[in-house]
RNA sequence: GCCCGGUUGGUGGAACUGGUCAGACACGCGAGUCUCAAACACUCGUGCCCUUUGGGCAUGUGGGUUCGAAUCCCACACCGGGCACCA
């Protein structure tokens, strides 16, 4: 930095050059932080403050907040960051109380396998991570209330997620109430008969082990072994949400492998309903609502019990969203994974199998465990290259089809999941285009029962049409168009008892567990009868323990045949515990599975709320205040949420359930935690390749005629993501060297709108960095340092430009435009330059409308114009209305639309006016050239247009 | 395959509920001022085409509605995102 003074720094002294914007910036970001500045008070408790901001309109304004990773930040995460600012800052300053904040996501895979890397302990690397990032995001300038900035791995802050984990574990979903209730309440409704034990024992006659069983299958968290996503190469297992559509996992694409595994879920399937239908309630983009209600699939049909032949007991029941086609179900298949698949089949090939039904299997048996084995080696991945080949096998078992009462083959095959319904289909070839499949492959018989359009042949038809071969003695449907046909079937099995109309979802439960050491520790152990039991709120938080190998278990990526290994299990001492719980010392172990990354960003916009409460996780007062129910708000939640789409059914949804169940148990007034929803685009970047494919240092490429050059080689240049592996990364830190936090900001504003994805362009960054210097020299001597605006009032035009800039620029902030804000104060600017000398108001109205946007010049240049304290808590100016229309208006005279005359009208003047003087008009008069009028349309004050005859 | 978005100068993007010759604002580019020079800064110009005064053509392509369409409707092309054997 001893570089000597450029030409520029001796001839203006005073300029505003990323030196003096450095100097600046430095120099207010110690002012707000020694201030307090963006401290916002609390109703009441430890961060309470000055009533009078209390009794202002509040706005909670936050963003996804960031994980801690050792990269540090480029230039296209700060955009949300930056953007929230904004709104925050001129929030403030239109009378709002306003929090805004950031902490930090710091568990999970990411901060986990940087550690591993590295070699540091995950802790070591995570807080120097952290520490390295707000560094960063300093230097930009937001103003955050850093009182209530935390990390989700400190044990203050984890002590809360595990508490609420044990919440969910505790209670249960009333079906009836439609909420969740403590399970103590479950617990009393079984012991006092109100409610019937499922077996029909009373509860009293249940041992521990059997209670627990029964509990489980209430509990809104419960450990169950049913088929998981294991993936060896990350040597965990995942929920379906992190698992790609071609079966591999989100983070690392290894192959995920389903496999019985006993793990902790949470019965978010529960909340189906509510999840689907309090959308309605949200400010959120329509894609975003639409990705969460394909996600949990609702779907409207029947349940149908098809009776086993043979076999009085036994039934197949399956979904159908098709009941009406239910005369055209010709055969029945089940998942390889079905239970009822071993008590079925018989010990012989019965009467009438066809060959291609046996694979070659001298047993059903045989056939079925041949089959069965391999579906389960299969990965969705494998499934996949296969394309929708139908495979499957004959189990020799007959059901019975309850309307035509034939004799149904029951297949196994793969693409019935036993994930989804019941795990069992009634087929229908006729109507639906996979059972059409299996049916053509296995030979089985197809029966319309939809009249297709004509001509229609070769294929299933699943559109609308009246039913034909569906009747019987009892029941006759042909003629009916789907709809009816649907209803008149499921009141026949209803009368019957043979079936009803149910609702489906495609939601799965979420799978809690992941065999990690960055995570937070389950607070569950369990006893000799391996009965999980919660552990006392006394005894939170359970903190992770100090391990010297913290490094996942991982296998062979393909290999399947593997099972996880948590590494707390490592740690005997750890594991094996004596506690009393309440009946005396006893010896338990520890439960070693971690939560998932998603659990610490579930609930974490309530922490912001009261941060350093130990008594509870958020007090009332707090949470009534900043995330209550309010007008236009009925369910409550965050003023503002932005972040990027790519949480759409990950975070965005979970973290939806857990407000619910909070809410239902009443420890929050809000059933939803982000009212508002926003979701930011992407910064790309251009990504350079030579002719080999492989990526080369962005900067270093030259731009000749049109082509890109690196090291004298041609390269092809495409738009990408941004970041270190493809060479293209920009720092945030680099733009502040070379034009300042200012600049950048207003850089990273003006690309375009925020919900918009766009190529970064570091040479126009200096676009910006000019309208601060014309702003700086508009009101600084550039040479003396001295405040040169006068006290003179400005001429009229340049009172309506102020005017109509102040208008357009709060309303373009309050609709988070701010592109199109920073056009409206670089127009103002630009004019204000041309003046011979600047008025003070107008150089006031510049500061503040650019204030939210370039919060340090803004400051300094606050001062030099003789206002103590910040800007930040200034008002925003107010727009006259007088000043908003203007004297004269342009009016356009067309003739069948082409534009033949203009003229200066009055904004006040009347339709019949206008019409009768753009009639007057020469010009029109010559265009016209004597031709009759059939119409005018006049649209006072801006436009005549004539229709000639 | 299905469901969402989107397509405007050399570039990023403006344009209120269809209404001033579409292109605000910025980058880039061109010319000029300053400078020994370069950079910075400043000033002017810049949709395309035609030889000008002037005119013609222009919002992915083709059609339609309308006095009037970037904006509404239909079809197609291309780009991006989501889901994908969910019964």
């Amino acid at each position: 930095m001893s570089e000597t003074p450029t030409a520029a720094e001796v001839a203006a002294p005073h300029r505003y050059t990323a030196a003096l914007a450095a100097d600046i910036e430095a120099r207010w970001q110690d002012f707000w932080d020694a201030n307090g500045t963006y401290a916002a008070p609390n109703p009441s408790g430890e961060l309470a403050g000055d009533e009078a901001v209390v009794a202002r309109p509040k706005k909670f304004i936050m963003d996804m907040f960031p994980y801690p990773s050792g990269a540090g930040l480029h230039v296209g995460h700060p955009l949300g960051y930056i953007a929230t600012d904004v709104y925050a800052r001129y929030h403030r300053m239109t009378g709002h109380n306003v929090l805004h904040t950031l902490g930090f996501d710091a568990f999970g895979l990411p901060a986990e396998q940087y550690a591993v890397q590295t070699g540091t302990h995950p802790r070591v690397s995570t807080e120097a991570n952290i520490e390295n990032m707000k560094a960063q995001l300093r230097r930009l300038g937001l103003g955050h209330d850093k009182r209530r900035s935390f990390a989700t791995i400190e044990p203050e802050y984890y002590k809360w997620t595990q508490w609420i984990f044990l919440q969910i574990f505790n209670s249960w979903y009333d079906p009836e109430a439609k909420k969740a209730r403590p399970i103590a309440e479950l617990v009393a409704e079984f012991e006092s008969g109100r409610r019937e034990v499922p077996g029909g024992r009373a509860w009293s006659e249940l041992n521990a082990v059997e209670r627990d069983e029964l509990l489980g299958a209430y509990r809104l968290a419960y450990a169950s072994d049913a088929p998981v996503n294991w993936c060896p190469g990350l040597g965990t297992v995942l929920a379906n949400e992190e698992v790609t559509a071609d079966g591999r996992s989100e983070r690392g694409n290894f192959p995920v492998f389903k496999s019985k595994l006993r793990q902790w879920n949470m019965r978010i399937t529960a909340y189906a309903d509510r999840l689907i239908d309090d959308l309605d309630a949200l400010d959120w983009p329509e894609a975003i609502k639409l990705q969460q209600r394909n996600w949990i699939g609702r779907s409207e049909g029947a349940r149908v019990d098809f009776q086993v032949a043979g076999h009085e007991a036994r039934k197949i029941t399956v979904f159908t969203t098709r009941p009406d086609t239910l005369f055209g179900a010709t055969y029945m298949v089940l998942a390889p994974e079905h239970d009822l698949i071993d008590e079925i089949v018989p010990a012989e090939w019965p009467e009438g199998t066809k060959d291609v039904w046996t694979a070659g299997a001298g047993t059903p048996a045989e056939a079925v465990a041949a089959y069965r084995k391999q579906a389960q080696s299969k990965t969705d991945v494998e499934r996949q290259t296969e394309g929708k080949d139908k495979t499957g096998v004959f189990t020799g078992a007959y059901a019975l089809n309850p309307v035509t009462g034939e004799r149904v083959p029951v297949f196994v095959a793969d693409y019935v999941l036993m994930g989804y319904g019941t795990g069992a289909i009634m087929a229908v070839p006729g109507q639906d285009e996979r059972d059409w499949e299996f049916a053509s492959v296995f030979e089985l018989p197809i029966v319309r029962t939809v009249q297709p359009p004509e001509g229609w042949e070769g294929e299933a038809y699943n559109g609308q049409g009246p039913a034909i071969n569906s009747a019987n003695a009892e029941l006759d449907l042909n003629g009916m168009q789907i709809d009816e046909a649907k209803r008149t079937v499921i009141a026949h099995l209803e009368a019957r008892g043979i079936g009803e109309g149910t609702v489906n979802f495609r939601l799965r439960d979420w799978l809690f567990s992941r065999q990690r050491y960055w995570g937070e520790p389950f607070p569950i152990v369990y006893d000799e009868n391996g009965i999980a039991h919660a552990l006392p709120e006394s005894m939170l938080p359970l903190e992770l323990p100090e391990v010297d190998d913290y490094t996942p278990r991982t296998f062979d990526a393909d290999d399947a045949d593997t099972s996880p290994e948590t590494p707390l299990s490592r740690n005997q001492d750890w594991v094996n515990v004596e506690l009393d719980l309440g009946d005396g010392p006893k010896t338990y172990r520890r439960e070693t599975n971690t939560m998932p990354n998603w659990a610490g960003s579930c609930w974490y916009e309530l922490r912001y709320l009261d941060p350093r409460n130990d008594e509870q996780l958020v007090s009332a007062d707090a949470e009534r205040y900043w995330m209550g129910p309010r007008e236009g708000q009925p369910l409550g939640g965050v003023d503002l949420y932005v972040g990027g789409a790519e949480h759409a059914v990950l975070h965005l949804l979970y973290a939806r359930f857990w407000s619910k169940v909070l809410f239902d148990l009443g420890h929050i007034s809000s059933a939803e935690p982000f009212h508002k929803l926003y979701n930011q685009g992407m910064i790309q970047a251009y990504v350079y390749r030579d002719a080999r494919g492989i990526a080369v240092p962005a900067a270093e490429v030259e731009e000749r005629g049109g082509a890109f050059y690196y090291e004298g080689g041609k390269v092809s240049r495409l738009l990408g993501k941004m970041g270190k592996s493809l060479k293209n990364a920009v720092t945030p830190d680099e733009i502040c060297v070379e034009y300042g936090a200012d600049t950048l900001r207003l850089y990273e504003m003006a690309m375009g709108p925020l919900d918009v994805s766009r190529p970064w362009d570091t040479r126009a960054v200096v676009g910006q960095y000019r309208l601060l210097q014309r702003l700086w020299r508009n009101v600084v001597d550039e040479n003396t340092g001295e405040v040169t605006v006068v006290d003179a009032a400005p001429d009229e035009a340049t009172l309506r430009a102020l005017h109509k800039a102040i208008d357009g620029v709060g309303q373009d902030m309050a609709n988070l435009r701010f592109n199109t804000a920073i056009a409206k104060v670089t127009e103002l600017n630009n004019l204000v330059t041309k003046l011979p000398e600047v008025p003070r108001v107008v150089a006031e109205g510049l500061v503040l409308l650019i204030a939210p946007l370039a919060p340090h010049i803004a400051e300094e240049l606050w001062r030099k114009l003789g206002h103590e304290g910040s800007v930040v808590h200034a008002d925003f100016p107010a727009a006259d209305p007088a000043y908003l229309v203007d004297e004269a208006v342009t009016c356009v005279v067309q003739i069948k639309g082409k534009v033949k005359a203009r003229l200066e009208v009055a904004p006040s003047i009347s339709d019949e006016e206008l019409e009768k003087v753009a009639l007057a008009d020469p010009a029109v008069v010559a265009a016209l050239g004597g031709a009759g009028i059939r119409k005018v349309i006049v649209r006072a004050p801006k436009l005549v247009n004539i229709v000639p005859a």
